[in-house]
RNA sequence: GUGAGUGUAGCUCAGUCGGUUAGAGCGCCAGAUUGUGGUUCUGGAAGUCGCCGGUUCGAAUCCGGUCAUUCACCCCA
């Protein structure tokens, strides 16, 4: 049979891992500075904790897990009968794996409600699946990093998070654009429109802006059965880019004055602070039809063409659907994936790999072979990276080896340097060799 | 879920109007060079032209189907 894997998702050689857990370790260190746990959840969760948490279309992207035995015995025999998947699927498959972080976590909380002492802050860094069509920057199987914290209402969690995006992309020294809105001003602004039962078709539709224009946003939100005359208001509103501005044109809609206070407290707490990347009010955010009620963050790679590389915010009431009511969580979500492709396009990762192998052994005999092997274990025993070929003979497979290894430095052991006690260490790069003792071998190879 | 493109050597690709034995570069193997890699030179191995069917004297080439893959939309990280 031919060797394949199945489509959406990748193997990752020995350059791309290292490369990711680059990130992976930078974003995990940034996450235990602010006072972080992490947490793990299982791949599998039940097929019922999954479904209706993202919409039809979330469902429609869920990977089921097919029942064990003889699971066609159990079927629901009518829904077979009539060809209807839905009501098949939950008759033959009682468990999906995970779509988010963020619905297993609220799993979790609820589950541990009596042992956690909250606010409770946690972080995730863990791969999830979703049956979408695979295209660029989108996978099958794909990492999410996650950081939440629930139990409390503060917006000093808010003010948080977003020196958390700044601190983690300044170490990994990618230039972003962190936005930040407000749930509660979207509301403000469809209550000031005469609107408010079209909220969700005008986030949709305000929420396309970068991609489609304001005049796409003006037909989509009139596809969507938002009067001429609202939409016209809207736009007005949307034209406003400072807080201060927005509160006259809300200062009917006591739930859009409250937005503005809110992101007013949270640039409060920052103020003064230093911030490495670009902050920035933008009304325009609305990020799709999840469950946030209050601030809401997206994070925009500058000088590349990509999807947002992260994104977040407040929801007042996640545990609500596992039966644990008011509880205010607040969090945000790295895209590793998507940080990947932009690292690996502005050429961001170290040339440099502290992990990589120092130096190799090749010997010319079986007899250096053996004596080879204990320089080897010496260096290995000072904490040198030092590995050897296999096997004694032909230099120029060994030195071909050492190459494709890209190992600084190789040792040569043969007849004279066993006599003299003496390592031959050469420097891959220059081409230089030099005869040093063992301990002399450790110390260059310290640096 | 909707729409479009692409499948030829390990990789990237060329292949004329349908016409003899399907090519190149890179990579791989061997030698030049038995205590020294990268460069160079010489030689070599490697392809069911995604798969199935159709048209034709003849198909990598045209047609239909199918599978894989890429891109856009939907949605999203």
């Amino acid at each position: 049979m031919k060797p394949g894997i199945p489509k959406g998702t990748r193997d990752f050689t020995p350059d791309q891992a290292i490369k990711r857990n680059y990130i992976f370790d930078t974003i995990r260190s940034v996450f235990t500075k602010y006072g972080f746990q992490p947490i793990e959840t299982p791949a599998m969760e039940n097929l019922e904790t999954l479904t209706g948490k993202y919409g039809d279309e979330g469902d429609r992207l869920l990977f089921k897990v097919l029942n064990n035995g003889d699971y066609l015995a159990k079927a629901d025999e009518a829904a077979l009968e009539n060809r209807d998947s839905n009501k098949l699927t939950a008759s033959i498959a009682r468990r999906g794996l995970r779509y988010d972080l963020t619905v297993p976590f609220a799993r979790f909380v609820v589950m541990r409600q009596n042992e956690l002492s909250f606010p409770f802050k946690r972080y995730q860094i863990q791969p999830v699946w979703r049956a979408d069509r695979p295209q660029r920057g989108r996978y099958q199987e794909f990492y999410q990093c996650d950081v939440d914290v629930v139990g409390s209402d503060s917006l000093v969690y808010e003010a948080e998070l977003a020196q958390i995006y700044d601190e983690v992309f300044t170490c990994l020294n990618i230039p972003v654009r962190i936005k930040i809105n407000n749930r509660k001003i979207l509301n403000g602004i469809a209550e000031a429109a005469g609107i408010p039962d079209k909220l969700t078709d005008m986030t949709v539709a305000i929420d396309k802006l970068d991609k489609i224009g304001a005049d796409g946003v003006r037909k989509e939100m009139m596809e969507r059965g938002i009067p001429e005359t609202a939409v016209d208001r809207i736009e007005t509103i949307l034209k406003n880019t400072s807080l201060e501005a927005l509160k006259s044109e809300l200062a009917a809609s006591e739930t859009g004055l409250k937005g503005v206070t809110e992101l007013e407290t949270v640039f409060d707490y920052l103020s003064g602070l230093r911030i490495n990347n670009e902050l920035a009010f933008d009304v325009t955010l609305a990020r799709g039809l999840s469950y946030y009620t209050g601030c809401i963050f997206e994070v925009q790679a500058l000088g590349v063409q990509m999807g947002s590389i992260g994104g977040g915010g407040r929801y007042d009431d996640l545990t609500g659907i596992f039966g644990l009511p008011n509880v205010s969580g607040v969090g945000v979500s790295f895209g590793a994936e998507r940080i990947y492709d932009v690292m690996e396009e502005l050429n961001l990762f170290p040339a440099d790999n502290p992990a990589g192998l120092k130096v190799l052994f090749m010997a010319f005999d079986e007899a250096a072979h053996r004596y080879a092997f204990r320089c080897l274990t010496q260096l290995r025993t000072a904490g040198i990276n030092a590995d050897i070929y296999p096997e004694p003979g032909k230099l120029k497979k060994q030195m071909k080896y050492a190459n494709d290894r890209q190992v600084p430095f190789v040792i040569l052991v043969g007849d004279d340097e066993m006599q003299t006690g003496k390592l031959a260490l050469k420097d891959m790069a220059s081409g230089e060799q030099v005869t040093l003792s063992v301990e002399e071998v450790v110390k260059r190879l310290r640096n």
